[in-house]
DNA sequence: TGACATACCTACTGGTCGGTTTGTAGTTTG
DNA sequence: CAAACTACAAACCGACCAGTAGGTATGTCA
């Protein structure tokens, strides 16, 4: 039940980093169910008693993995994008920033389910989700660009936001699932998702 | 590896299809691997022998799941909506058709992704997905919508058509994993997307 | 009414996988 | 330098679960 279980020693510490880095990797490619502790422990090159030692269950593991992500790019997009102070703007450099970091990063989008795998088993209120995460950062940028009066959409600004992440997100699982070969097809259709809500979202003149 | 296992007589086809309707169910709400051929045993009523005499394993179980339910809506979807012989009107009626399927039988969505949830473990192509069939489906519309002109969209329609249905999926699993409560969430969103994409692909005038 | 297929049940097996236990090098500290 | 702690390794455990073996009951038809 603990979180920061050791890490006292520099190479302690070391090896937690490892074993994050390749955990990170397994759980985006194959999901939390399907991902074997062995799998991870096998690409790292340990054993299970340094696993264990270092995290007390998979679920833990998992989390950990969650949260170094999360806060990562958290802080990514508070330096690169909100600092812009212009929705406009915000709105489309995030739009570019999760099409390149999902085209960049195979691993990056799978761990963002990894959250809400966890709260089936786990009682995760699925608030620390980072898809939750996501979609309050666009829901800010849209509130504060409609009070601008730089950005138009019906509703509520959490539902259109929402709209707009789980468009982004199913056509990532989808491509994915449907053309696992064609590799610009996730960009292509990306490049039309983000013209369509450009249009859609940004007033006219 | 067969596929119509049994079924000679009328019970053993009235039990068959009793096991395809628990199972669907089943497999929706909790996915093929979180499924325990327990679950299903329990709910029908019956017993591990008598799965297995009908059915020869999980994966053929949920693959004839996915063939009943593909093979019915396709045929409804062929009465209802592409008899209109007006794209326009197909468009429109296949995005109600969608949502109003999705709210109201809460296992049908699930059973989209079963097929591609096989795919991992089995040898499937994946063409036989539900989900590529509903891509083919829109994308046919938007081909003879964009060659009479009542519909405009930039690049493929394989592309938009991919897009269209990733964002009504992506909607879907990610209303379900964030507000999992707010029954109107998914009604609400949708709304607002097939206000968008009507805007967006219904040419103007 | 005997032969054979269909339809179903009970009990078990074999493998998988998360997690534990125990041992033991190396390192730090008193 | 000895006790204590860190950081691993190796072997093992027990629960879970798909699938099987072998039986029984209920037709059906000659």
């Amino acid at each position: 039940m603990e979180f920061g279980d050791t890490g006292s020693t520099p190479k302690g510490a070391a090896t937690r980093n490892e074993i994050l880095r390749v955990a990170a990797d397994v759980f985006a490619r194959k999901g939390f169910e399907q991902t074997r502790m062995d799998d991870i422990i096998r690409e790292v090159g340990l054993t299970k008693g340094a696993i264990y030692f270092h995290f007390s269950s998979k679920a833990t593991l998992a989390q950990a993995v969650v949260d170094e992500q999360k806060a990562r790019w958290l802080r990514r997009v508070q330096e690169e994008i909100l600092s812009k102070n212009n929705p406009l703007v915000e709105l489309r450099s995030l739009g570019e920033f999760m099409v390149r970091t999902v085209l960049s990063d195979s691993s990056a989008w799978g761990v963002v389910h990894l959250a809400n795998q966890l709260a089936s088993a786990n009682e995760h209120p699925g608030a620390s989700s980072p898809l939750a995460a996501w979609v309050d950062l666009v829901s800010g940028i849209l509130q504060r660009g409609r009070a601008s009066g730089v950005l138009t959409f019906p509703g509520d600004p959490g539902d259109a936001a929402t709209v707009i992440v789980a468009a982004f997100d199913g056509l990532k699982s989808v491509t994915d699932a449907l053309d696992p070969k064609d590799l610009d097809a996730f960009g292509r259709r990306a490049t039309l998702l983000l013209q369509l809500l450009e249009q859609q979202f940004v007033s006219s003149q």
